[in-house]
DNA sequence: GACTTACCGTAATGCCTGCTCCAATTGGAG
DNA sequence: CTCCAATTGGAGCAGGCATTACGGTAAGTC
């Protein structure tokens, strides 16, 4: 172990508490939603004054898109198509989804706040709702690559009617699994899901060809 | 002009007044949330002041709970088996997820409202969510029924486990249709989502039976 | 006409909201 | 040391919130 030389820890916090005040936030927006979100509630969970968090964000709104965009950064690093040694492309495709899976179980605040954020209709849009629809897209990319990938023979109406549906499917099992509880075992739905998408295209793909 | 008798209706409101509350509510809730409707938001809208909806709900929690009853309701009545002159079983369950799909075009309030009030976590769970669930079991009930009915060789389990997978589909296509607008065909996509759960409900009877 | 019931209107209650102002503290640089 | 910039502490503001108190009015009953 070294001497860091010019940090230390102890200079006027700064980034540490940046990231108190967005785990804060990401708990209670991930309960309670936007307008559930007090100041006052991040404010007392993470033990900083209100004043503190204007200082690190310009406001509430702000505050929220910057909770997206983190929990959206991690979520993205958990979820990556495993290497050629886990099998065929089908098998790949079924590992991905149970770490989409796993990763939705053990973090669930990102995808639940932005369906909530993303349900509602208000005269004027937060940028925090812009920002999840930015984020939303670029899932949707990772996942229509990964269908290309897995059936190259699919012409691509045929991979947005299949990316459209595999992400409803993935949303709708969360959502199930929001109200159920841990009765319904994601992992296992997930894989169930992806099988089911992908030969659904097989199909789609023998069809188109006849 | 002395004073006519003014025929109709005029006097005494009561039963039309609790309606136009309830629009107002149910459009307003539909839009904004649990948090984001306003008894001073609901009084505009409806024309009425607030001590009136005082008058005909006992708090906020009871006017959105009445909301989630009444449009719960109407949406049900909208969506029944059709009759056996439809055609085979599928035939008639691809006929009533397109009816499904209808009304949630028409009307996706009731659902959206649902979703994000399913989707908050507090500490003290409000009335009306509870109430959403109790309907969403009534709904759940009538699709494991539709299940059963068109593929009966299924075990119980097998029916949970489609039931299950039905509903998130419905739930995810709806939202996909929320983000993307009407770019997204809910009727077809609702066709086409039933129409692989019934493969896949012949798929697990096939396998259960080798 | 007196009394009751059902409903509407006004205005207020007290709490909570997002947000700001400003003074205090701290660590580093000169 | 002094000075500066980065942060925190806490008090405070105007506005919005759910909810209520209370008085008014119209119709129905006797």
């Amino acid at each position: 172990m070294t001497g860091p030389r010019t940090s230390g820890k102890k200079r006027a916090n700064g980034v540490e508490s940046r990231q108190r005040i967005l785990d804060a936030a990401v708990a209670i927006a991930g309960e309670r939603g936007y307008d559930g979100t007090s100041i006052a509630a991040v404010s007392a969970r993470c033990g900083l004054p209100a004043s503190s968090i204007y200082w690190h964000f310009r406001d509430k709104d702000d505050l929220i898109a910057a909770v997206i965009e983190r929990s959206f950064e991690t979520w993205l690093a958990a979820v990556e198509l495993p290497g050629e040694e886990a099998g065929t492309p089908l098998d790949r495709a079924v590992i991905m989804a149970a770490n989409v899976a796993k990763s939705l179980v053990n973090e669930p605040d990102f995808l639940r706040l932005g369906l909530m954020l993303a349900l509602e209709r208000r005269p004027e849009e937060p940028r925090s709702r812009t920002v999840f629809f930015q984020v939303r897209h670029i899932a949707r990319q990772r996942i229509e690559e990964v269908v290309r990938f897995v059936l190259p023979q699919l012409d691509d109406d045929a991979v947005r009617v299949l990316t459209t549906y595999a992400i409803a499917g993935a949303d709708g099992l969360f959502v199930q699994r929001e109200f159920n509880g841990d009765s319904v075992d994601l992992v296992e739905m997930f894989q169930f899901h992806a099988r089911l998408v992908y030969e659904t295209g097989l199909r789609m793909a023998a069809e188109s060809a006849r």
